[in-house]
DNA sequence: CCAGAACTTCGACATGTGTCAATATAGACA
DNA sequence: TGTCTATATTGACACATGTCGAAGTTCTGG
């Protein structure tokens, strides 16, 4: 349910051998990027200039029901890439940049291991 | 099939909204990532020195079947993050650090967007 | 207080996935 | 050739997951 904590303490998978108990807290957060609508959406509000997506602009984005929409959005949440917050009428979605940056991390090389840059 | 070729393309995911094909290409590389196992074998082969890991060294470090690594191995290597050879009797698994480093990127923030470099 | 709009939750269903035992394949070594 | 070891593939099964329609919530505006 914490949405961090695992994340923040785990090494890049570089530098050693995750446990269990990382391993499957990690594994939530990809498992929750493993899907191409949730990567679409998580997209959507990523690159949103001001930062906030409103339910309705997501759900016209895609051919799917309101349900479902609203469901990918919980897993998003749930496990700390996005937030959630009630103005008026409407529910506005952000980024939570920590989860992303810590995300990115975890796959990072290490210099000498880099390959020349892709494209 | 093939291993690459749609994470190339593929911009950060906060610059600009993924398109279906994108996501569905980058979702399968995800996915793979999103079973604590994997996640934990990706990390052994990873962080190994000499990089390259045999199979039955991995059997060795989980109290699952040999067929379900094997498995998990399969998967790994369909979505370009392992590769391996054999030789002589034995199959020796290793990371291709470009996969890595190209999902790296792709959730990596902008400078703007970045918080405190989280520990 | 009521009607409607914006979301979320619930229940159901088809499909996907992780696991194992059994079997197959490939190489080493008699 | 035949046997043993190391891996991969197959088939089966329980369980998880994506999707939808229907119903519930929460807010707004009469």
């Amino acid at each position: 349910m914490e949405p961090l904590g695992i994340l923040e303490c785990s090494p890049p998978l570089t530098r050693e051998p995750l446990d269990a108990e990382q391993a499957a807290g990690v594994a939530r957060v990809f498992k929750a990027l493993g899907d191409p609508v949730r990567l679409r959406i998580l997209s959507i509000v990523a690159s949103r200039a001001g930062g906030e997506v409103c339910v309705c602009d997501i759900t016209g984005a895609f051919e799917l029901s309101q349900p479902t929409i609203s469901h990918h959005l919980k897993v998003l949440k749930e496990v700390g890439l996005l937030t959630s917050e009630r103005r008026a009428s409407w529910v506005y979605y952000r980024l939570v940049p920590e989860t992303l940056g810590e995300l990115s991390a975890l796959l990072t090389l290490p210099a000498t291991q880099a390959p020349a840059a892709a494209r």
